[in-house]
RNA sequence: GGGCAGUUACCAAAGUGGCCAACUGGGGCUGACUGUAACUCAGCUGUCUUUCGACUUCGGAGGUUCGAAUCCUUCACUGCCCA
């Protein structure tokens, strides 16, 4: 995979000539096949950004690459962990930025593609210093939200972090609940491990973004599903049953089969909410990106123009 | 041919004389989101308007009434039952 011959770099400003290519966009509109083409072509490895694909027991259910396709061109994180390992943005910022050092050793371009919103831009521009939440705490304040209710856990961060409380989702539990856990395990307010800052990276950052028209965009994600429940995801999905409650089950595609399982739905019924949820998703991960004004969008996208750019790009640094 | 029931916004489904542009759910749209994030949460959803508000709607047409999605007449269509 490893076709690149370009160590010929002055060790001086070497960061400069090194490029991150992200790829970039909703789930289902194509990212695995062009950003292989890609990487065919300026013969670099590729790094995925996709939350799920990291899980070597979730292949089918998140269109993870095929052998065929590991084949043709170097990734990394895909299938690198399992679905009962702990991992989240913090720690996937610390794993990507080690290997991204690594790889730039040999490469100029290295590939960050993907879908997963957070782990892309904690990648591209960092994320603070925060504790990963241990497992007592979480439970703690979880029971807390149980027994005693939002309007509780609202109040117990208004007194602990009345900052963060007034900036962030009162309405939304999982944030007040992250919110708590760090406040109980720093002993301080979360806000005031909160910088906003960005991380300067030593190499360059492209992102690409692929877009389909909408309606276009759904029918693909719609035909998708089907494909994976003839390949076999109910079966994928079934191994995993009595582990349903594992956080990284709780995944477009799995925890809806479950629903079927457990004989809340009929199996017509949860394969349908897997194609809703997945378009639901879609849409979320284009909200995100719409924010990220660094990205160029490519609609339709055309694998020789995405090329031509990225060619540009990188001469013109 | 006869009898009964029904026709409400994208779909389903409330409303049965003023509090109705019309409950609710789904879908859709828009947005928030720095660590459980393919999670979680919020807003909008007749038209025009930034707001106030204005305008047009509840199968079609006509009528009663100060006032109708709601009452009457009639036509059309749908479903069930009897022939």
């Amino acid at each position: 995979m490893d076709s690149s011959d370009n160590c010929q770099l002055s060790t001086v400003n070497y960061q400069l000539n090194k490029t991150l290519l992200v790829i970039l966009g909703p789930t289902g509109v194509g990212k695995t096949n062009i950003s292989l083409r890609l990487a065919e072509h300026f013969g670099c490895p590729i790094v995925s950004s996709d939350s799920r694909q990291f899980y070597r027991e979730l292949k089918i259910g998140t269109a993870a690459p095929t052998i065929d396709q590991l084949d043709r061109v170097k990734h990394y994180f895909i299938a690198s962990h399992s679905i009962f390992d702990e991992y989240n943005a913090g720690q996937y910022e610390l794993d990507a930025i080690q290997l991204l050092d690594e790889l730039f050793l040999s490469h100029n371009v290295v590939m960050l593609v993907g879908g997963s919103m957070m782990y892309i831009d904690a990648v591209c521009n960092g994320m603070d210093n925060i504790p990963t939440v241990d497992a007592e705490t979480r439970t703690f304040w979880q029971k807390q939200f149980a027994e005693k209710g939002l309007e509780y856990i609202q109040n117990e961060l208004k007194r602990l972090d009345p900052k963060h409380f007034e900036e962030l989702d009162q309405q939304n539990p999982k944030r007040i609940l992250h919110a708590l856990e760090i406040c109980s395990m720093t002993g301080k307010p979360y806000s005031d491990l909160r910088t906003g800052e960005r991380k300067q990276r030593n190499f360059n950052i492209i992102k690409v973004g692929l877009n389909r028209p909408r309606p276009e965009l759904y029918e693909r994600i719609n035909t998708r599903v089907d494909e994976m429940m003839t390949e076999g995801l109910l079966k994928e999905a079934e191994q995993f049953f009595q582990y349903r409650h594992l956080n990284t089950l709780n995944t477009v595609g799995y925890k809806e089969l479950y629903e079927y399982m457990n004989g809340n739905w009929t199996l017509d019924f949860a394969v349908n909410m897997i194609k809703q949820d997945s378009r639901r998703y879609a849409k979320r991960q284009l909200t995100w990106f719409n924010r990220d004004k660094e990205i160029y969008w490519f609609e339709p996208m055309e694998e020789e123009e995405v090329i031509e750019f990225v060619n540009n790009k990188i001469t013109s640094k």
